[in-house]
DNA sequence: CAGCATCCTACCAGATACTG
DNA sequence: CAGTATCTGGTAGGATGCTG
């Protein structure tokens, strides 16, 4: 189970799946959205997450070249507990960094 | 939220968390219980799940001394998205390892 | 019993440059 | 547009030995 995790608990993994959950995205489009992540990582987490059957790649063979990276049926079903948890992680964010300023302060 | 993602994520905070969800624990309980963990890896865990205010640490002043780590409330708020996403790792399992299976050989 | 200090390794992840 | 290749620093995490 830790294994399953460590793969769609990882930073960049679910913030792809969520971003794919609202709609398919292509490779720039995931790029832009993303902020911050690099094209490496990007690519290997788009491969990993297809490895593990919950994103599906379609390249539409036009020029110039189109890639469309949606989820699986598996992957929606990911959606509803990760979102859930994404949740949980907005709203309680602001705690966390109360409990964080009172560990360093005091 | 990616942040508190990391550190909520990572492979052993959400085992600690769903474990002492069920009960608190004392130190060598949770040594136990979350097999393969060094002491060094349980330790800084603990301690990461105190500082964002999840965990609370307890140190009764017998002899031996016993410390007891239990949730916080903050920490019970997560126990609920954390267990359904450990749910759906449970029950997607087998599908995620037929995924691999399907892009390892084929 | 419940840790801390130190050393060490392997993998992760970013930056940068290049390609069909 | 959608990637691959290479280099490199940082960090996760194990092993071991010691302590109040």
């Amino acid at each position: 189970m830790t294994d399953i995790f460590r793969r769609v608990g990882d930073k960049w993994s679910m913030l792809l799946v969520i971003l794919l959950g609202a709609r398919p995205h292509r490779y720039n489009d995931l790029h832009r959205a993303v902020e911050g992540i690099s094209q490496r990582m990007l690519t290997r987490t788009l491969r990993t997450l297809e490895t593990d059957g919950l994103v599906q790649r379609a390249v539409h063979p036009t020029v110039p070249p189109s890639v469309e990276y949606s989820l699986t049926p598996l992957g929606r079903t990911l959606l509803e507990p990760l979102s859930a948890l994404a949740d949980w992680a907005v709203l309680h964010e602001a705690e966390i960094n109360e409990a964080h300023a009172r560990h360093t302060s005091g």
